[in-house]
RNA sequence: GCGGGUGUAGCUCAGUUGGUUAGAGCGCCUGGUUGUGGUCCAGGAGGCCGUGGGUUCAAAUCCCAUCACUCGCCCCA
């Protein structure tokens, strides 16, 4: 084992694996392009105030877990821990605002300084969809089905079930903040430390604690439905009715909670078993107050973020490099010949492996090696008549060819 | 940040109660084949046994520390 290893929670993307990612990105992009989103990216690396203000002071992601640098210019920036408030703020910054709705579909690295485990890394890869402008239930509803087609599109929707749950609106949830706080305290000294901390500064993120004893006490708290206005209540019933309407089952699970100030209505995730511990592939939510936050025009948003590692994990297909032709000369004439050969051949649109040393048997060897369809073998005889022996390597069957039309006899082997 | 497991060749892994030159399979290289791959045969290269310290006549093996990976907690995608 070499003593340069990449940073821990890093990894290197060789081949295999990048094909495995760029199909999760691939089929993402198809499917969610059925639904009019199109493919955009914010940088890397936005000022840190993007982040601080708008996920929340006391959250995890901000509080313990994001890069952030200072520049040589004094300025304090951070790696994306994820891509809602950077596309918030490319709203804002972009007057974006005068082009209602937009229907944006990104994907691209995040950081996050965590434990590294399974399906967990510190640079990990996120698709994601914001639908922007849009203050009808049917964007909840719309935003989900583009979720579903991904996970269908992928081959992972049997891996998957949907758990949904409304935060209602503003009103609602100041209700029964001050209903679950009250409940909460007369137990405050059973509470897990976590959970005491997040009484006053997060009470909702209780209700998804896994600890034994706060999920008793929390078993017996005031249901959210109870605080719903009817407003709210209305918006729930009219996503849930649009998800029924086609075809798109889901958990209502009370306790799926978001943390951060801004979201609103619907909040949604897809899950997994077959992950261990990390079970969200892809998650999201409504965000009515994210970009007046930010100090843009009110603006309603919905969305979700998926994990690109985690769902390349599950994804079915056939990831194995597309299989060249393999050119083979013989002898330094032939060698001569080959590399305009070869370059016309690849204007043609074949994809062409030309070795760049060694004698026949050894490009016969790595023309197996990188599995190739046929092997061109061009010598002293072929190129005295004009022509080539294409060899099939699958079958070992072999043929000639005049050079001039070995595009089109090699048209079996594209 | 907290707990458990694991670190031996490029990869997957053996390695006895501590004992002499640390092994296998796969992969890689060379040859058998001067213009023909896959199969077969023969040969070869490649290891500070994660790192540092300790115990011992002797450490891949025991102890401590550290780093990395991994599983769980936490958090999330």
């Amino acid at each position: 084992m070499s003593k340069l290893q990449p940073i821990r929670g890093t990894h290197d993307l060789l081949p295999d694996a990048m094909r495995r990612h760029r199909h999760v990105v691939d089929a993402a992009e198809g499917a969610v392009g059925r639904y009019g989103y199109e493919f955009m990216a914010t940088p890397v690396f936005e000022a840190t105030d993007v982040f601080a203000r708008t996920l929340g002071e006391t959250s995890d992601v901000v509080t313990k877990e994001m890069y952030t640098f200072e520049t040589k210019g004094g300025d304090s920036i951070t790696l994306r821990p994820e891509n809602t408030a950077g596309v918030a703020r490319s709203v804002i910054s972009n007057g974006l605002q005068q082009n209602l709705p937009l229907k944006y579909f990104y994907a691209g690295p995040m950081f996050r300084h965590e434990r590294p485990q399974k399906g967990r890394q510190r640079q990990f890869h996120q698709i994601g969809i914001e639908l922007i402008g849009v203050a009808q239930p049917l964007g909840d509803v719309e935003v989900i089905a583009a979720g579903a087609a991904v996970l269908d599109a992928l081959g992972v929707k049997d891996h998957a079930k949907l758990e949904l749950n409304t935060l209602g609106d503003t009103e609602s949830r100041a209700a029964y903040r001050d209903e679950l706080v009250a409940y909460l305290s007369r137990f405050e000294a059973d509470l897990s430390e976590d959970s005491r901390r997040r009484l006053n500064n997060n009470p909702l993120r209780i209700l998804d604690s896994k600890n034994v004893r706060d999920r008793e006490i929390v078993a017996n708290a005031p249901a959210f439905s109870n605080s719903l206005t009817g407003e709210a209540r209305a918006w729930f019933d009219a996503v849930k009715s649009g998800l029924d309407a086609i075809g798109i089952a889901y958990d209502l699970n009370e306790r799926l909670v978001r943390g951060l100030d801004y979201y609103c209505h619907s909040a949604f995730e897809f899950t997994t078993t077959a992950l261990g511990a990390q079970g969200a592939l892809i998650a999201g939510g409504r965000y009515d107050g994210l970009i007046a936050q930010m100090g843009g025009p009110d603006t309603p948003g919905v969305g979700w973020a998926g994990g690109i590692e985690r769902l390349a994990m599950l994804a079915k297909g056939d990831w194995r490099a597309p299989r060249p032709i393999a050119l083979v000369p013989i002898g330094a004439a032939a060698e001569t010949a080959a590399l305009p050969l070869a370059e016309r051949l690849r204007a043609a649109g074949y994809r062409i492996d030309l070795g760049f040393s060694g004698n026949v048997k050894k490009r016969m060897k790595s023309a197996n090696h990188a599995r190739a369809r046929a092997a061109v073998l061009v010598g002293n005889d072929e190129l005295a008549a004009g022509k080539a022996t294409i060899r099939d390597l699958d079958s070992g069957d072999q043929s000639e060819a005049r050079l001039e039309s070995l595009t089109h006899a090699l048209a079996p082997f594209r």
